[in-house]
RNA sequence: GGAGCGGUAGUUCAGUUGGUUAGAAUGCCUGCCUGUCACGCAGGAGGUCGCGGGUUCGAGUCCCGUCCGUUCCGCCA
């Protein structure tokens, strides 16, 4: 037998008994007469202390051991003496009295240290993998990843969802993100391809009757990385039938308001019911589709002060139907020169041309200034509620770009600032997204979401198909999206109308969507779901600040395994087999 | 595809204006130590300063190229 109790068992209730625990070499100290090591396995940490007189074979081989060797103990426990108990550990108050030692394994001295919690570079913690699982900070995330799941799954069956697997090897439907192909060896010259999300087929669950599904489903997307992006994740696929917007949303925010309740018991939730905002007063009033609502800094509309104004640069946008935002920042008049230009920066990576400002102060400083009249200043200064000490930035052009650069501005500043509360997570909606946007390669019209989104009104969307607004929504925590989902077309008509407009004709559509085509045409229900990030959405309970934190075998930036050695070149043999020719160019 | 930042001991990093033998912490090895818990003390080993070229009397340091890492943009219906 290797062990009786584990690692975190042991307390002082349980002094006098004999017990054998194994686990991992965590630290050693040795005192020379008298030696301590900690032993640790995923539940916790135990000390075992030597007695040279009375054991000392055991003595002998304690002074043996080494950094996670793998070993097992037999011995007694034993009370700590008074004022030696170790509150880090929940088994601090006892000690086992080593009486038999024997070494399961040796292993080599670790590529870094597992004891501590210092940075390591990620390259080599990708490497050895499996020595960075032992450290505290991912056991525990994956912990709660593995507690957070579960939770789900739970919630979810007690709704009355059914979880569904659905495949990994599907059709390709080219639209949106590249996919992952894997050759078909039995259809020469064919391929599947591996889901960018069960979309498809969750809809054909509902023509299938099963109300009320869900699934931890794991999905693929052949794009570059980031830190909140993997080309594998996880997401929680729902999907019910007979339900509008409001039925799906209600599901998931009780969802959400108990798993905070739960798993991140010390933050507050900011607002209950969460708040509910259209994509245009998100955009307009943040800047961006998924904003943080945990600091206000709004943005304001100063395009009719500015309309006239003697400044070329606001007035030309003006005059060509652009925006001119503005954004004041309370205390912002400290910021360096420095710390502007580098906000200047952010806006520019997010196409603004530039980023004015006016310091408020006893002596107002701008380099705008001198191109207006003292009471159009005022006006603007007036409209933002700008007070001595603030500091006003302003952007202009087409409204997206006005708006956007400015939002990325904002988050960069409420950073610098640290105007977050970290102990509150704020919630909210996000609904009313377009339908459509251009298309700058084509300069057609793409669709936002996905094309079985449903529009608010098919008949609008057939005449002005660049302002009709879906029936999508995003969830937000904190400004990061944690889940989307939409009401989806179940009718053929209105499905045709949106295939028109993005320009997919009959024969196209046939070939790449007619399977659901077909179904729907047997009676498809009202239906619609939702998605959430899983990974995103452990990651903000974790306070990680990527998901590869969360995953326990993530793929690096280039999408490689670097433990496994993934993706490797594979025997001529095989490759033939699956009827492709390799062509790499030197 | 583009931009920023970085690459020095096993690990995390410092290294001044270009100047002698490239340092610290930690880890590792050896010795000492009977109550530690990030044990302590003493000693030791450990370096292609990513790679290549250049400037210079002299390059970790400056210049050019290149590779790798990392973050962001593009991309991600």
């Amino acid at each position: 037998m290797y062990r009786t109790h584990t690692c975190n068992d042991l307390r002082a209730s349980d002094v006098g008994s004999e017990v054998t625990l194994s686990g991992w070499v965590h630290r050693r100290r040795d005192h020379g007469g008298v030696i301590f090591i900690d032993i640790r396995d995923r539940y916790g940490v135990t000390q075992i202390v030597s007695d040279p007189e009375k054991f000392a074979e055991a003595h002998a081989n304690m002074d043996k051991v080494r950094s996670e060797f793998v070993v097992k103990i037999t011995g007694e426990v034993s009370a700590r003496p008074e004022g030696q108990h170790n509150k880090n550990h929940d088994s601090g108050e006892i000690e086992l009295v080593v009486k038999e030692l024997e070494i399961l394994n040796t292993s080599l001295t670790p590529p870094f240290e597992i004891d501590q919690e210092k940075e390591v570079g990620e390259e080599l913690r990708l490497t050895y993998r499996y020595l960075d699982l032992r450290r505290g900070r991912m056991k525990n995330n994956i912990i709660l990843r593995s507690k957070m799941v579960k939770f789900i799954r739970d919630f979810m069956f007690e709704d009355d969802f059914i979880e569904i697997e659905t495949p990994i090897l599907i059709k390709g439907t080219p639209e949106g993100s590249r996919e992952f192909l894997v050759p078909a060896r039995l259809h020469p010259g064919n391929f599947y391809v591996l889901p960018q999300s069960p979309q498809q087929l969750k809809q054909l669950l509902m023509v299938a009757g099963m109300d009320k599904y869900f699934q931890i489903a794991r999905c693929f997307r052949d794009e570059d990385q980031r830190g909140d992006r993997q080309p594998e994740f996880t997401q929680l696929d729902v999907e019910m039938s007979f339900v509008v917007q409001e039925d799906v949303m209600k599901v998931s925010e009780k969802c959400l308001i108990e798993i905070t309740e739960k798993f991140a018991p010390d933050k507050k939730i900011q607002a209950k019911p969460f708040p509910v905002l259209t994509y245009h007063e998100a955009m307009n009033d943040y800047g961006i589709d998924r904003p943080d609502l945990r600091y206000e800094l709004k943005l304001t509309d100063v395009t009719d002060l500015v309309k006239d104004c003697g400044f070329t640069v606001f007035r030309s946008v003006c005059d060509a139907g652009g925006t001119v935002k503005a954004l004041r920042v309370p205390g912002g008049a400290k910021f360096s020169r420095k710390e502007i230009d580098e906000f200047t920066e952010v806006a520019k990576i997010y196409k603004a041309k530039g980023l004015a400002y006016i310091v408020v102060e006893e002596e107002l400083r701008s380099p705008i200034l001198k191109f207006f009249k003292d009471e159009e200043i005022k006006s603007i200064l007036e409209s933002v509620g700008a007070e001595t000490g603030d500091i006003v930035f302003f952007s202009a052009d087409k409204w997206h770009v006005a708006c956007e650069a400015l939002g990325y501005v904002r988050v960069a500043i409420a950073k610098k600032m640290e105007l977050a509360d970290e102990n509150e997570f704020a919630f909210c909606w996000v609904k009313d997204f377009p339908m459509f946007e251009e298309d700058e390669e084509t300069g057609g019209l793409a669709a936002v979401h996905h094309p079985f989104t449903a529009p608010h009104d098919a008949d609008e969307m057939a005449k002005e198909p660049a302002k009709s607004l879906a029936k999508a929504y995003d969830v937000i925590l904190n400004g990061n999206e944690i889940g989307g989902g939409s009401i989806r077309i179940h009718d053929e008509p209105t499905q045709k109308k949106v295939f028109d407009i993005l320009g997919i004709n009959n024969e196209d559509a046939e070939r790449r969507f007619g399977h659901i085509l077909k179904a729907f045409r047997y009676g498809a229900p009202p239906h619609g779901g939702i998605a959430w990030g899983i990974d995103r959405l452990v990651m903000l309970f974790a306070g990680e600040p990527n998901i590869r934190e969360v995953i326990a075998f993530p793929k690096d930036q280039k999408a490689r395994d670097l433990m496994l050695g993934a993706p490797s070149q594979m025997p001529d043999k095989q490759v033939e087999e699956l009827h492709i020719k390799v062509n790499v160019e030197e």
